[in-house]
DNA sequence: CGCTCGATTGAGCCGCGTCAAAGTGCGTGG
DNA sequence: CCACGCACTTTGACGCGGCTCAATCGAGCG
């Protein structure tokens, strides 16, 4: 999870992707279809995405062909960045999406010209860095209701109490590394203590926000 | 989990931090006891550190006290890298270790002024990026015997089939969000099966490859 | 109106955590 | 050198949280 915007009012989101005040690298602009690939696992890793529209998932399967989402990029958010010269996961369009794509070339002669630019991509990794770990800690170590309260609460991040989730409750169980009916049981729950509102599955309102936090207190 | 040598033959690591070739930056070097404090969360991010000897682990406390380790740290990796002003995690000896410290002022200055080691430094958070997300396959996606052979190909690697655990059965369950006695009961297992051989209990000796391989593939 | 896909709900089971009790190795001091 | 103590590991019994399997419900859409 990259940022958590759902704002209903979009902020206005350039094709540009900015990795320093002053250094803006133009892309071309892409449109994806709700479940369209970005790209693919073990792909040429030569492109960077910045979303301009809709919500991406960045993803991971296991051997046995268990899914694992990585994170969801909203409006905004940077994804892609790789150390080797292939994606080592795949991308895909939560929403239909409109992504700005620039040439990896493009970033590395700008990080090699401008230190600000580099400082911006290291910047940019190391806040990804920064949110894996705490995906770590909540799959090492919350139960469910208590990872489905934190996500919840990631998604409302500010003050709005209203959100309106953009993924599935499969998208959910396979970011939460649980299974849709937990996560359905989780919500229920939720409901139950008056924590939350579900007028319907996708929009969830937040009638109680100390007792979401107190939840997903582990 | 950065790198994996448990070589009997320590290649020399001198107290420099290299970012990229013709770009080290000499540090002073500290020696930290078994489970010293390298630096606490929250204090100040002013260093970047670079394990000489011994084994270090960086570690996050959920809210309720529980431990997540979340890499361990071999001679030669690098450590102590964050976005913000202040750590988000702690770093603690694993054995007796020897560490090299560098003042993140002066990383930041060899970055901004010298290209290739802003590359080198991109270049290394991104593969810690990589291996976190690795974490979150294996906690999110592996069962327990799964995770526990998971972690022993780690640690093996190469061709050495010889591992001496720097860590204790502690350790490797707060890595793997699993309890001492089922990491435990796993190493049991598999010595059962003939995957391995535990001639102590810090030490372990491949004994079929395949076998664990088989296992880990969740 | 009926089909289809996603979400919810229920029943039962299983893996891992919890609690408790030995067992093992190592350092220390007598 | 041996005896003791302590920390770590192993093993067993048991309970529970979340997964599995299955049925039902509900909403969007042709």
């Amino acid at each position: 999870m990259t940022t958590h915007r759902t704002d209903p009012i979009q902020l206005p989101v350039s094709d540009a992707i900015v990795l320093a005040p002053g250094v803006a690298l133009q892309g071309t602009r892409r449109r994806f279809v709700r479940n369209e690939e970005v790209f693919g696992e073990g792909e040429a890793a030569d492109h960077l995405y910045r979303v301009v529209a809709g919500v991406v998932r960045t993803i991971r399967f296991s051997c046995d062909g268990r899914r694992q989402i990585l994170a969801f990029h909203f409006p905004g958010d940077v994804f892609g960045l790789e150390a080797g010269p292939r994606h080592g996961y795949a991308a895909e369009a939560v929403t239909d999406a409109s992504v700005a794509v620039v040439r990896r070339s493009m970033i590395e002669t700008a990080a090699a010209r401008d230190p600000l630019a580099a400082q911006g991509l290291l910047r940019l990794v190391t806040s990804h860095l920064t949110q894996s770990q705490e995906h770590v800690l909540v799959l090492g170590r919350k139960g469910a209701g208590e990872r489905v309260a934190a996500f919840l609460l990631q998604l409302a991040d500010r003050v709005r109490p209203d959100i309106d989730l953009p993924m599935s409750r499969a998208d959910i169980a396979d970011y939460l590394a649980l299974t849709i009916e937990t996560v359905s049981r989780a919500f229920t729950q939720m409901e139950r203590d008056q924590a939350i509102d579900l007028p319907t599955s996708r929009h969830v309102v937040l009638r109680n926000r100390g007792a979401l936090e107190q939840l997903q207190a582990a």
